[in-house]
RNA sequence: GAAGAUGGUCGGAGAGGUGCUGCGCCUCGCGCAGAGGAAAGUCCGGGCUCUCCAAAGACACGGUGCCGGAUAACGUCCGGCGGGGGUGACCUUAGGGAAAGUGCAACAGAAAGCAAACCGCCUGGAGACAGGUAAGGGUGAAAGGGUGCGGUAAGAGCGCACCGCGCCUUUGGUAACAAAGGUGGCACGGCAAACCCCACCGGGAGCAAGACCAAAUAGGGAUGGCACAUGACCUGUCUUUGGGUCGUCAUCCGGGUCGGUCGCAUGAGGCGUCAGGUAACUGCCGCCCCAGAUGAAUACCUCUCCCCUGGCUCUCCAGGGACAGAACCCGGCUUACAGACCAUCUUCUUUA
RNA sequence: GCGGGUGUAGCUCAGUGGUAGAGCAGUAGCUUCCCAAGCUUCAGACGAGGGUUCGAUUCCCUUCACCCGCU
């Protein structure tokens, strides 16, 4: 298991713009994962996504909370310093039990952390 | 018991674990608080801030429009009046002005606004036609009062009664208006969510308003030192000659970007008793502090109960929990909404 | 958060209160050996709900969708 590297955020266009350009995906049911190794040493960085095409403001709300839930216990444990994590939603997320969602997350990141 | 009408309340409840945001401290770990009735749409009205402008008024433009009241204000609310609907409880209503002016009314119809006369009716006449008339027919959304009696050549408010309408007076009412009496003898048709007239209201923008702090880089200004050699530009009429600017270094100043702080939650605040008022609402007193994020917190998981749907419908199992998420703050309006509950009232039926 | 605008046929647009129109596209027919072009014919629409009016695409209110601008 790694060190765990601090958490910070991901906030500016710019910054999502780069991940999704240069970086690596894993396409689950209820969300997408984007990642980019920006440099070997330093924090790890996520950003959360959730567009009008979940729904209203209520479900796009709901979507962010489950996906920070999600991070926050899952990321820690797999996050690989230096490396920018974007998620994106799905439909899917609003539905999907929250166990299923963190195997999905785990098994992504592994898969995402071998092919790197 | 059934069918309704109106007003109001709620908008799943509880426990445990792990987290997020703010506040408070015995200051690094605890405690407390943490979405709504619409937080929504942004359709109105304010507070607050900047800006324009002597004040005020006029014009333009926009809005409102029965009467009285409430309110900080409103296009909101309350009470009443008039019109329309319903057996009723009750609902609904942009409801000022058409003898200030302009305009519109397709098609049909003789005629759509100065009234006139197509088929008719009556009189005269052999007839053509002339005169009288508007009862009847037909068109239209709308045709110059309606019904009845009298009257007449036929008819006609021509006369009368009732109704409608206009005007006048009286009474009631703060008023809108209503009632009664008299009078006129039917004129003054409709549309102002057509232009318009009248009365009243409104300067513009919006917390991403606005204020403050302020890095790196680039550039600006001031002062002083150095260089004042060549050159360029500007200026004084040409030349001579003179003045200023363009360089570099140091210090200081102001503007300002990233970023940060304030604005920012004690307010036309909420709850309760009492009093005034039909009510909207207001007043006195007491108690309470009740979200404050900024790529934007208010969550995730588990269990019990409640409700709904489906399944061998006793147990039980599975799925689900309306509309919807604060962003400066209030008062309204409008729109969305599973379901539950309370109060008052109406009509019908049954029983006593 | 705030300000502004637009919804008419499958597409692009006209239409200031009484008939909903034009071009392209579509259907059917004629023409041609066949296709294209041409000619003739037909069908198809006022974003939704309510109000004013005799009558609404048009006037008024509410609502939905889309677009643009400030930041």
């Amino acid at each position: 298991m790694h060190n765990n590297p601090p958490l910070e955020r991901l906030k500016k266009r710019s910054e999502f713009l780069a991940v999704a350009k240069t970086g690596d995906r894993w396409v689950t049911p209820a969300f997408v994962i984007q990642v980019c190794r920006r440099a070997l040493e330093g924090s790890a960085r996520y950003g959360i996504t959730a567009s009008r095409k979940i729904g209203g403001a209520v479900e796009r709300n709901r979507a962010k909370r489950r996906l920070r839930a999600l991070i926050r216990q899952i990321l820690p444990l797999h996050a690989c310093p230096g490396t920018d994590y974007v998620l994106i939603a799905r439909e899917e997320i609003l539905r999907r039990t929250f166990a299923c969602m963190a195997q999905e997350l785990e098994e992504g990141l592994l898969r995402l952390q071998r092919r790197s």
